[in-house]
DNA sequence: AAAAGCTTTTAGATCGATCTAAATGGAAAG
DNA sequence: CTTTCCATTTAGATCGATCTAAAAGCTTTT
């Protein structure tokens, strides 16, 4: 806190002044800093206690260009403004900081060049691996590349290739969930809707809902694409009636979808849960808060994220181990959003 | 892309071998990166070419040593799941990269221990500036600390220290724009929600309340505090008709509220925007969605983080100018969830 | 032809840690 | 009393850039 032995305008407490002042070599000072079990218990004391003194910080950029290591993990996200990868920015970050690193944040913005761009800047920076959800209309290559490079790298929620890290969650199995519990209470004509670029995870949840739609002798066809812009999407609600034969329960790529067709229904004089049915995605705190409460398939972002950097704490450590996936488990959260449909018909 | 020279498993392609590719010192491949205006045309050309053919990666940790200058801003906010901060750092990210430097984010749990902690691997990562949102409790002695400690820091959102750079929005000119309308409107009896823990932003809102409703003659003691889940704020809309004359609107101090009180109201039977009134704070991008359409107070949080930015990057420039304020005005964004007075008597 | 004034280039020290390989001191073994 | 062994400690090189101050090439002036 008090530092009576620094010269205000002088230059910074480097170790040697710390070593010098516990009477000890640099090296020894370093030792203590590493907390390396070969320094003595009298003489750590006396350099922790000059520290102290001294009011010495750690330069980490020194030791990292000896060591090698720069404790600095690159993050990189297609988008912040959504609250999804909010969440998840909020598990990695957890995790990382829990390893006593830190995260160097990067938005890609959904484009390949842009993120190309600060996936530069991170090497740069020298980053000890990197989390990346990819942006659409990534190339295998290009994580191919990082790997040549040795860089640790971790996927997560949108895969591109095999051979790397990821961490996800089941798609394919959430949207079964959803077709399964609508088809339980009689739905027959599902519509999905959806949303935004097009990349793995969009590819798994589009293939999920024709799986589950066709294990079950449904048609998979009623796939409807609404705006981008939240508030665009309750004035898109009439798509859904546009179809030859109208729905009478829909899904949502994602719960803003949910929120904003909801609203769509509502103007169009629906009443969801009672005579149209509606399934979200995510899961985000939203949903519980909605009228009536959103039933959704909840793929826990904030998990995802913890999961991720795990993977790539584990990678760091061990780094010719083979690739591994975790792929986290949906569950669907059932509240009020959808009714039986013979209430419907 | 290719590097014909580089020996794959050897160590990284350093300045002295593109010197040496391209027949110059080590010192004028140096200025070449640094887009001196120094070296000839010729020479730059052949140095560039040099760093192309060997898949030269800049290395920021050793020019951070010796130029005490790492490109790296520290971030640190209170929470990262609130889609506000989201976007308040969305806001950051943007003007901090497009400067070429890159975010250190870190999450301080609103909690004051955190943060001592995390601003201190802040200074170990030799960040060039640090753009916090105090944790609740923050002393003025903290930031002033840091001022000591010659480290460029701007206040967001909330404020502790007048000496210091602040990136926020007027909270009481937008609650007075909240009280007017609703006074315009007829209403007399207004409550406010509020939530969460009490620092300037909250000081502010409650003071700009009290100021506005008393300078109209009106009550300012009606303030009910709601439960910090979403999930459970509908449950408490009662607490507003335990009051001895209920309210016949109130204002939210954020839309997470609003939303949450929206539910708790619908499930009472009133109808919002007809026989009772709500007023949001922040018009997060759901306000749009809701219905009714959510009347709110925006506070662009990305423009405070863009703002916060820009006081930064200026603070680098020039590290003695006098503490400035930049200070958003809010728009009360009028749309559905508010009717006249006359109506619900 | 020498001096002066540019522009461009460079050698070598330097930033603050870590690493290597060797030195030191004391206890145990011979 | 010397030798061996173990636990500590250390000097000095090193990481890859930047910085300083001076040198090397050019023109232009005297």
């Amino acid at each position: 806190m008090f530092m009576p032995f620094e010269d205000k305008k002088k230059s910074r407490v480097t170790l040697l002044d710390v070593a010098r002042r516990a009477n000890v070599s640099r090296a020894t000072a370093s030792l203590v800093i590493r907390k390396s079990p070969l320094v003595g218990t009298e003489t750590r004391a006396r350099v922790e206690e000059a520290m102290r003194e001294l009011g010495y910080v750690y330069n980490m950029g020194a030791a990292r260009l000896r060591a090698e290591r720069s404790h600095t993990v690159g993050v990189i996200v297609p988008n912040l403004t959504n609250p999804f990868f909010a969440e998840l920015l909020s598990g990695i970050e957890a995790g990382i900081d829990s390893a006593g690193m830190v995260v160097i944040l990067a938005n890609s913005g959904d484009l390949v060049e842009r993120q190309d761009m600060v996936m530069r800047r991170m090497r740069e920076h020298g980053v000890d691996g990197v989390i990346v959800c990819p942006a659409a209309g990534t190339e295998p290559a290009f994580l191919h590349q990082l790997a040549e490079w040795d860089l640790p790298l971790v996927q997560v929620l949108r895969q591109i290739s095999e051979e790397v890290d990821y961490a996800g969650a089941d798609y394919a199995a959430g949207m079964r969930q959803a077709v399964d519990y609508l088809a339980s209470l009689g739905h027959r004509t599902i519509a999905f809707a959806v949303q935004g670029p097009i990349h793995s995870a969009y590819r798994e949840r589009v293939e999920g809902f024709r799986d589950a739609m066709q294990s079950r002798g449904l048609d998979p066809s009623m796939i409807v694409r609404v705006p981008n812009q939240i508030g665009e999407i309750a004035d898109a609600a009439h798509l859904l009636f546009d179809e030859r034969e109208p729905p009478t329960a829909v899904i949502c790529f994602n719960d803003v979808i949910a929120l904003g067709l909801s609203a769509g229904l509502y103007d169009r004089g629906l009443k969801v849960g009672e005579n149209f049915s509606l399934i979200g995605f995510d899961d985000v705190t939203d949903a519980e808060a909605m009228r009536p409460r959103l039933t959704s398939v909840s793929t826990a972002p904030v998990t995802i994220g913890a999961n991720a950097a795990r993977l790539l704490l584990d990678r760091l450590a061990d780094p010719i181990r083979p690739a591994r996936r975790v792929v986290n488990e949906t569950i669907l959260h059932i509240r009020q959003s959808c009714g039986p449909i013979a209430v419907s018909a």
